[in-house]
DNA sequence: CTTGACTCTGGACCATACTCCAGGGTCTAT
DNA sequence: ATAGACCCTGGAGTATGGTCCAGAGTCAAG
C-alpha cells in the first residue's frame, strides 16, 4: 500500500503518518526503487490506534510508550509487566475521574430543567473537591 | 486573595490564571485601586476543576463549555439540558473506549508474562479493529 | 508519451496552552 | 524609608502535533 492509500484508510493525513515516521511511533517502511514508500495493511491498525489514543487524550508520547510496551514485551518480561502496570493504574484512575464527572453531568441534566442556582448540581464539585490546598 | 495565593492553592501557574482569564475561563476579578486581581476563594474550585479536565484530556475550549454550561444554565433550560446531554454522551464514549484500552492492557498484564510473540493479547486491537475502511 | 494523480524531501507555518522576560509599580516588615 | 516579595502589562519564546508549500520525480491510463 503506499501512503496516500494507508493515511485513507486510518482517516489521518498523509503528514501527519511521514510525522508518525519521523517521531518513532511507526516503522520506516519498505521502499519501492523509486523512494515511494511502501506499507503493507497492519499499519493502518496502528495509525488508528495512535488516532483513537490521541482523542482519549494521550499524547504522543504516552502513545509511544503504550506501542513500545507492546513490540518490547517479548524482550524483557517482568519489566515490561510492570511498566504496563504502571499504565494501566493511570488508565484506571482517568476512568474513575470521567466516572465522577458523568455523574455530576447526569445530576446536572436530570434535576436541572431550569429551576434556580444550581449550586447542588455542580460538574465542578465533581473534580476539584477533594483536594486539599496545600503549603 | 491575590494570585499568587489563588494559584498556589489550585496547584497552577500564576501566567495560567492569567491566561485562564484572557480566554474567559474564568471571570475577571475586582481590582485593588493599585491594580492587583482581588479574588474570592472560590476561584481556586474552578482553577482546580480546569486542571484536572486538562488531564482528562479536554481542551480548554470543551473545558470552557462545561464551565459555561454551568453558569449559564439559568438561563435558557432546555437548551442546556441538551448541550449537557451532547457532552455527557461524549463523556460515555469516552469511558467506553478507555474500558475497552484497559481490558486489552490487563489482558497484555495477565497474561503475558513474558512467554513469546503477545499477538493475542494486543492493545492494538482495543481500539483499532472495529472499524471499516472508509471509501 | 503526455496528462493527472500521486509521491519525495526540506522547510516554513499554524493552533494550543502555556511560560518567561522586561520594565515598571506595590506592599509590608524592619 | 528601603529591602524583598509580590503584582502589573505587553510581548516574545516554547513544546506539541501537526499542516502546507515548493520544487522535483513517479506511475498508470489513454
Amino acid at each position: 500500500m503506499r501512503i496516500g492509500e494507508v493515511a485513507r484508510a486510518a482517516g489521518v493525513g498523509i503528514d501527519a503518518v511521514r510525522f508518525y515516521e519521523r517521531e518513532g511511533l511507526i516503522q520506516a517502511p519498505a521502499r519501492r526503487p523509486s523512494g515511494y514508500r511502501e506499507y503493507t495493511p497492519d499499519v493502518v491498525v496502528s495509525l488508528r490506534f495512535i488516532r483513537r489514543a490521541k482523542e482519549l487524550g494521550f499524547t504522543l508520547k504516552e502513545i509511544a510508550e503504550l506501542l513500545r510496551l507492546e513490540t518490547t514485551a517479548g524482550a524483557t518480561p517482568s519489566d515490561v509487566r510492570a511498566r504496563a502496570e504502571a499504565k494501566l493504574e493511570g488508565l484506571e484512575e482517568r476512568i474513575r475521574a470521567l466516572q465522577r464527572m458523568r455523574r455530576a453531568l447526569r445530576k446536572l441534566v436530570e434535576s436541572c430543567p431550569g429551576k434556580g442556582p444550581l449550586n447542588e448540581c455542580s460538574i465542578l464539585r465533581a473534580l476539584a473537591p477533594e483536594e486539599r490546598t496545600r503549603r
